[in-house]
DNA sequence: CATGAATGAGAGTTCATTCAT
DNA sequence: GATGAATGAACTCTCATTCAT
């Protein structure tokens, strides 16, 4: 019994082991020079051993994307330490995804724009980590309705909306979808405005 | 010199007919499935004729693309047909949009979300599709504020702000991202509640 | 007949005037480059039509190649005007070679090295430029021999000795083999001297 | 630790396997004719097999090349066995030479024609195969030069004269270029001579 | 447990050549 | 006489995946 324990115990964290080295160069290297290849020898194994611990390349994705949500979770956490008002949580947490999005691209990429781990998603457990980070913006949001200081009412919509927006603000920019603006704007300085902007409308 | 004409007449209707079919497969098959074969396959042309008509894959991808914008600008253009008043307008074009994008998902995708055929366009002339379609949405928008319906008076951040949370919402909606939202709720019904609690809010 | 004959003239005219033309790209870009597409663009007619004038890419090769030949026979020729000295006129014509060689390497390496057009050579006339070039070589040799100013007497051995030196000088170059020589010399000037060396050693 | 070296030697014989088998295509349909896909229908592997053992077609090509140095360094320095004079050492070694390129001339195309290569050849370490026949020769030559038996007392122009003559002599003997003598000489038998003279008057 | 070795399938691209018009 | 249009046959190379060991 503790030997199979044991042994499960240690799989778990070997598939960790690989799984964040793997993240390194997903991070560095990017999506689309991600291959099982490349990885494996990054991580200095076969690529034979990732099959091991992985079913086939999109459930290894689909884990290096959770870690993607565990570091986005710990800094959309972090963000709001100390701030008590819910609307400065709001601009807070929503600065920091704008932040991890542009500091991890790549990241973000797999997380939220591409096809490929999306659909392994269906026979996990419902408690990922991207249903924490869900949960948390649902959270802030929440305050803001029971404060009375956000002019939505409803959550599911609030939610949607202000995600909608943040993603789509994020997302054009690192697809390169705002170039279309004006060469005189400072486009990073024309986003700020923006989502300065869209706090101050959806307040009461 | 009635010859020549034709010939060049035929040449670009040639060009159109890869062009339109082509475009199915790829609406069809999706964006990973539109390898220079299999469209030269479903076209019943070999894979070398397409390199008479287009220098590259890049350049077949970017006219696609062009087209995709053609049939988004007729669809937003038409959209407020008869109708005068400045939000009624921005709502019957957000409506559009979405519709374009559920109806013609991998078209979107190209359009908006891949990476492939926007680094093409550099060397494009300006006054492409895209731009016009950029453009269409800002006179919409500069009605507003001239109008003073709306909450935000600066045209850019208005244009960033809408089209941001219109491609935020209907791509995470493409790559299936409100899967996050509970089983209760039909996300089509709460993206059009969104959709409207968004205009009632940008209103002044 | 008249007719016929004018036809013929045309004919043969305007295959001069194409070959000229691909000569230049030829020289331009170079052998890998010079594909039949590439030569037909440049000169502005269609790949087809260069099929009326030659059977196929060999034979034009070969024909540009004999355009190679005229020039280094005119260069050869001239080499030696007002020399009267035999084994002078064979310096003159070992540095005329060699400058030709480095001057025109593409037309060299076709000329001299590719297999490409000497296929085509069988079914030519005897008399083409190639052999008048040889001739030129065996006429200075012989006036050497003559004057008893070499040390090889026999025709043959001298042509294919001098040749193949001279041959071996230049394409080793061209083809970058003489990279072995230590750093410190410099390949040209001792080139230079190997070629003035050969020369007092053949002398008697 | 056994099993590791085990490997290891395995890996490698199957890389001279492969090399050996995919020399044979090559000398046998020639250096056009050599294509990854052929040499891979050759061995009976697939196509990406031979990627497992050489970075890229240049890399194979230069492994077949040094194969070929080797090759010729074994005979050139059989050549002179049990031979004392220096100059009798330099006609053995021209004469192996010349043997060596006839009876392997697809691979003396590589060598010493060839472009492809040569430009991998950089980044390899010095002492190849290549540089080693190339001091042969030099030692030979500096031997002749020592017991005062040649007429031309520079090494650099020593080497570069009589690498020169013998490449010239057996390339334009391989790229059929010696068509150009006269069809009642023996070609083969001139050359011969030819290379017995050069010797001749080489000496001092 | 781990992997070395192998591959089938497929990618984009180029080229000499043909032929109906 | 000239050509626009088309293509078959190649090319090199990459990738996710498998399986005997």
């Amino acid at each position: 019994m503790g030997i199979i324990e044991r042994k499960e115990r240690e799989k778990i964290e070997k598939r960790l082991l690989i799984l964040e080295a793997a993240k390194q160069i997903f991070i560095e290297e990017g999506f689309e020079k991600a291959s099982i290849r490349a990885i494996s020898d990054r991580i200095e194994y076969s690529p034979a051993t990732i099959y091991l611990y992985f079913k086939d390349k999109n459930e290894l994705l689909f884990a290096i994307h959770e870690l993607g949500f565990e570091k986005l979770l710990a800094e959309m956490s972090s963000a709001i330490d100390g701030i008590e008002d819910p609307i400065e949580q709001l601009r807070k947490r929503g600065y920091a995804y704008m932040k991890f999005a542009f500091e991890n691209p790549e990241m973000y990429d797999l997380m939220f724009i591409q096809n490929a781990p999306i659909d392994t998603l269906k026979n996990q457990e419902v408690w990922s980590c991207g249903e924490q980070n869900f949960t948390l913006l649902c959270e802030t949001i929440q305050s803001c309705i029971d404060a009375n200081l956000i002019r939505i009412k409803d959550l599911n919509v609030a939610a949607m909306s202000i995600w909608s927006f943040m993603h789509g603000l994020v997302s054009l920019r690192i697809r390169n979808r705002f170039n279309k603006f004006n060469g005189d704007v400072d486009v990073h300085e024309l986003m700020i405005q923006t989502l300065e902007t869209m706090i101050a409308i959806v307040k009461v």
